[in-house]
DNA sequence: ATTATATACGATTAAAATAATCGTATATAA
DNA sequence: TTATATACGATTATTTTAATCGTATATAAT
């Protein structure tokens, strides 16, 4: 439990790359996916899904790639982990509640209380704290 | 990512049964099961894994069951999470690498920094935390 | 003593979530 | 025109988690 997933996990190691060699040039899903031994079609899959959200920008064509856009100091953890795996909660009826036992769940308000903690703490953290 | 599994869920919610209605009788498993529509049998085993670990004890034969021991604000979470699910940790190379790729691993020394501060949340926070 | 009702626990099976792959389309620099 | 890149839906494989099963043991009540 509390672990990161791989997609995440591969995320961050593409996001710490592109901060650090994609200044100034745009780098390749081929170059990081061998570099790093991650799966190519994963990889590609993920910087896909950031770049719809605009933390990466994605040119397209040979010389193609990836570039970082946004500054990642201004890129809540909390978002990043939500555009890759949607809401971040430790309990799913944190966020919506067709729980049928949720009638007599004694332990919502104590988890939830909790969960706002942690959103807070991820709030806090920003990319940057991972990639520099 | 970063939910808690069933198996906690279960157990907190069977600590905090055991913290209300447990303080002067033993509760089955039964009971408990039954109230909050756990399965029994995987509801058992969580209660014998904390009954090894005396958080709560356990009374063989009829009229049997269970009581919580400690008192629960002197039970971190952190420990209480790792009798049910082990290690802690949101990548598993905080507490072992067999790790092939640990070499060329850009995330780890960061990752492994926001993990201390994810266990030191979880040793403040107190199994009664939740409990009350 | 016998019975009914509890826990103990290893082994197995089922279900769900994650991870990885495949196939086809499109963009574009050389 | 070709080679090399991203785009993306669909499928398959793998792993993890959840649930169940079967058998043994303890003990209070009768």
């Amino acid at each position: 439990m509390l672990k990161i997933t791989r997609k995440v996990e591969y995320a961050l190691i593409a996001m710490r790359h592109l901060q650090n060699e994609g200044k100034n040039k745009t780098v390749s899903v081929k170059e990081i996916s061998e570099k790093y031994s991650i799966p190519r079609e994963l990889l590609a899959k993920i910087l896909q899904q950031l770049g719809k959200h605009n933390i990466v920008k994605s040119i397209q064509g040979p010389t193609g790639g990836y570039r970082s856009t946004k500054k990642s100091s201004n890129i809540k953890m909390t978002n990043f982990f939500e555009i890759l795996e949607g809401p971040l909660g430790l309990m799913d009826c944190y966020f919506e509640s067709n729980c049928e036992q949720l009638n007599n769940c004694n332990i919502r308000i104590p988890i939830n209380r909790i969960n706002d903690n942690i959103r807070d703490m991820f709030n806090k953290l920003k990319l940057s704290d991972i990639t520099y």
